[in-house]
DNA sequence: AAGAGAGTTTACGTTTACGTAAAAGGGAAG
DNA sequence: CTTCCCTTTTACGTAAACGTAAACTCTCTT
């Protein structure tokens, strides 16, 4: 059987984030995990959401951000104003993401181009005999 | 000619920002144009390291990492102990940024998907007659 | 019964990256 | 000279995303 529920410190351990954070998205309004008395108890929903979140995250959205994403998605999806909408959503997000992703080719390329000229510092250092042209 | 020295504004009119920010920048170690009395004269060099700046920006570095960056490209590259040091930062920093590569794809795939359902959803109210299979 | 260990609430503290306002210094235009 | 505009310095303010500490509550375990 695949595991169902999780418990607070499950997540955090699974996603290292401290409960805290955790208890903090739910403030925030991502996550909205059943209790147990007091307890919080978090569903296979509740745990897909915080991956989300944390990708959002890596990404650099803004909880604010992911939240309205999600209240986007749960929301009324035969209003045709909401689906207008997230589609406005969806496009500005989508330019936005490419934009970073030509900032990372292109550090990814700077990255290379240092690396190079480092070894080849390197390698001058290690045969300097080199050098002279022979 | 081309252009060979700036004003703050124009810098941060080229590149939508505000001068406060990029001030800040120079309390923080990023930037250290020249001056004339005491105005900031900004070199091509200095505009360079601006347009660094906002593009770690974009990927989330935080000011302190961009400036231990700069400050490891200035440093001695003739001692041997800083590049190596140097080399291990360009893997850690790859690794991030084909991690972040990863998350962008995956986001975008699911940008793809969810636009095609809101489509899809879209279409149906438009044409409802077509729901009945005829 | 008593302690250990996890979880909870409440609330104040902290860091990063600036925003914003106040006060003052040129310089160039009228 | 006065006015206007840009720039500078100084300094306090702020939003986001938690950290950290205090004081409880439960539930076992010993």
């Amino acid at each position: 059987m695949e595991k169902t529920t999780y418990t607070i410190t499950e997540l955090s351990r699974e996603f290292d984030v401290t409960p805290r954070a955790i208890r903090f998205y739910e403030d925030q309004g991502l996550l909205s995990p059943a209790r147990e008395g007091r307890r919080r108890v978090y569903s296979r929903r509740d745990r897909v959401r915080l991956k989300l979140i944390l990708r959002g995250k890596r990404l650099g959205f803004q909880l604010s951000e992911t939240r309205a994403l999600f209240e986007l998605y749960d929301s009324d999806h035969g209003e045709r104003g909401q689906m207008q909408y997230f589609l406005e959503k969806i496009h500005e997000r989508r330019e936005l993401l490419q934009q970073q992703r030509r900032d990372i080719e292109a550090v990814l390329g700077e990255l290379e181009a240092a690396e190079r000229n480092v070894r080849d510092a390197l390698r001058k250092r290690d045969a300097p005999a080199a050098e002279i042209g022979a």
